[in-house]
DNA sequence: TATTGTTATACTCTATAACTATA
DNA sequence: TATAGTTATAGAGTATAACAATA
């Protein structure tokens, strides 16, 4: 029989072990996939000379069923207001979206695709989603169902963790 | 008996799927690192006032098992040669590296830590990697290691497929 | 008085171009 | 002539502060 603090030791080694391996993989997918020419080939996939926080936009508005408020989009994107509303002014000039002002509350604006922006964004989705197919093409079908899963509990964890941060 | 045609065709709609949930994710997970309080509370238990470009060459140098030059800490940060040179600038005014002249070649420079230079990288590493200890906390022993398998895989197959798309 | 969005400005991170020294 | 690093400059992305309009 184990004590319980040589078990818990143990534990932490292995947490330990498998933080090592985890955090840098997980920041060099992200340096890969922001740096790399994968978004940039994406962008040129639409025609249009946007750049990245534009097309971002654009893309949180095709996954959303509707049209979305500044602060809405702003939340998705992780970024504050002013940021959304200098990109949303540059997309309007474009005709990639509109402005309407929510009927329900005159303070706030609704973002809407229009038809040039909705083929922007998926021209946009299709390279990247063709390009990720690639990567996975390989992929037995239960890693990729693992992977999801488990991304998406680490995902949702993380950013429950943060918040708890944030609250101070 | 199902054609060849309809089993590629079912195979792909699950790939979009797959692909519909597991790239939304993998973007909040990199935005809510990246921009979350997280990070900035790691560089406080330095006590010194690094951005993050610095603290990451201090970790970059850290994990290495000795001195890197130059050219080779901007690989592994997958940023261009003057970026790291001017941050080792300031580490070295702050004492935090040591510049030398790589015996075997003139023209390199290796860049070793100093005491207080390892001490700043172990302070933020024992940070980030305590907290992401805390999200982990309640997961099941093999969902972890899932995890690092899968990811270590996908991290391997999106760099390789870069460097096909690099190549042009 | 609080909230939504906008305008103006500033900061952080990273890249490109031109150069120096050594190979 | 090619490579390692440096210096100087420019650009992309995001934040903060002050404000206007509506709730």
């Amino acid at each position: 029989m184990v004590d319980q603090s040589s078990e818990d030791a143990a534990k932490a080694e292995r947490t330990e072990e498998i933080l090592s391996s985890l955090l840098p993989r997980l920041t060099r997918l992200s340096a890969s996939t922001s740096r790399g020419r994968l978004l940039e080939r994406a962008i040129e996939a639409t025609g249009l000379p946007l750049d990245k926080p534009a097309i971002t936009i654009l893309v949180t508005l095709n996954r959303a069923s509707g049209p979305l408020r500044v602060g809405e989009i702003a939340a998705q994107m992780q970024v504050v207001g002013p940021h959304v509303t200098r990109h949303v002014g540059t997309l309007e000039k474009r005709g990639l979206v509109r402005r309407v002002t929510d009927p329900d509350d005159q303070r706030a604006r609704l973002i809407e695709l229009t038809d040039s922006g909705t083929a922007a964004a998926e021209a946009y989705t299709r390279s990247v989603f063709t390009w990720f197919a690639e990567v996975l093409a390989d992929w037995p079908e239960q890693d990729r169902l693992d992977l999801v899963r488990l991304l998406g509990r680490l995902t949702d964890d993380v950013t429950a963790h943060l918040e708890t941060l944030d609250e101070n």
